[in-house]
DNA sequence: TCTTGAAATATTATCGATAATCGATAATAT
DNA sequence: ATATTATCGATTATCGATAATATTTCAAGA
């Protein structure tokens, strides 16, 4: 009895839904700013560019709004949501409390595995071609270092943090054409991280973080 | 030109949505553990249930799986989420560290109608009469006391953290009847609060936290 | 000119029905 | 007897169309 396709190589889903597929789509183009900060998206333009009815439309947008990318109107529809700096704020101060639980906690439990997979996120990051590229390869980084932590939950909710983030990370690459991320932080902080310092790797990604906040308020506020 | 009824008394919604009304339904029943964990919930009898069709059903489900209440199987629909010692543990580890924050920021920012609303709904879990009615109560006084503290981001998390604990202490009020909740240490966090002493507010519901962790996990294992 | 109000339009929310998928069972072949 | 394939019943996922709601247009009146 063979099995069918058990998961190859990586980064291939089995199948991906129809409402997934939208809203990686629609997702990709939100935070990449390639629609702007509160620009309304209308059901029946998405079904159409899919060519699919609204229903699956409908659930791409649901998936989106939980995960605060749009904000819905009632009997309105959804909008891009807006960029606000108080969210920006305390998603990051956030971050820092819960990345570097993270971080600490992983730093005991790296395996070898664990190793290559996050310095293959790393070359990845180096080798990106496109915004969205590099976004998706730092977004593994992260999820490399944080996941051998063992907390799923504190993962998920770091993930969706990161992800209302990468918005506003995407407007600032867009304005000041700037911002390739500095690979040598990343390789620092993992190397503390193979060293098992947890507390040092905490402390590092504190700056690490809050800099980034910086540099996009500076943007937000005017350029 | 007139406003039509601007927000009125406490607690009226307005309208609610036809989805929300049977999340809010569903999600009673399984907080409550009148539908017991795996169970399979299916579309065609909720929308009978409620005399609907499948659309708005759908729409529910999909809240109810965001909020980790139930568990999707793609082409095969939802089950309610078992009750996994390891979930709760972390969610109320993570609970911990942010309703902390939250308690300790909330300390400082008190106004006299954050004391007003705070203590009603104390006396809102004294005067309960259901299980659901004390749980709604219970939360009500947990916003009321975290809310000034004017994160909304950590207390939207915090309220899913709670929202997916509450599954456990429904169960378990259902096994070992036991339960009221210590009116007296809610009134204490309460004085602590008001009287500023965040610090002291955060230590103290740490172990408020874990012991109701604790009760739960002893109930999970063999009563 | 500015406001007001009502039709016209556009869009969302819901419906009823169909297509696609799954698990289990029966049928067939090895 | 075992393993594989085909069929069935049940359920989800999707569709096309309708009803409900909001926005726009534009003409009439102050």
């Amino acid at each position: 009895m063979s099995v069918i396709a058990p998961a190859p190589g990586l980064g291939i889903q089995p199948q991906q839904s129809i409402p997934e597929r939208i809203a990686d789509v629609l997702r990709r183009d939100i935070v990449t700013a390639e629609i702007e900060p509160d620009a309304p998206i209308k059901q029946c333009h998405i079904a159409q560019r899919f060519g699919v009815s609204q229903a699956p439309v409908r659930e791409a947008l649901n998936q989106l709004i939980a995960e605060h990318l749009v904000v819905h109107y009632p009997n309105r529809g959804v909008r891009v949501a807006p960029l606000v700096a108080a969210e920006l704020e305390e998603a990051q101060r956030l971050r820092i409390v819960l990345e570097a639980e993270l971080v600490t906690a992983a730093a005991a439990n790296f395996t070898v595995e664990d190793t290559v997979v996050a310095e293959a996120a790393l070359t990845n990051i180096a080798n990106a071609k496109s915004v969205s590229d590099l976004m998706e390869a730092h977004d593994a980084f992260h999820d490399a270092i944080y996941t051998p932590a063992g907390s799923p939950i504190t993962l998920d909710i770091v993930r969706g943090l990161r992800g209302r983030c990468s918005r506003y990370l995407g407007f600032m690459w867009r304005h000041s054409g700037n911002a390739p991320l500095s690979s040598a932080e990343h390789q620092k902080l993992l190397d503390l991280v193979l060293a098992g310092k947890g507390g040092e790797a905490a402390a590092f990604l504190a700056p690490h973080i809050q800099g980034s906040t910086d540099a996009v308020l500076s943007c937000l506020a005017g350029d």
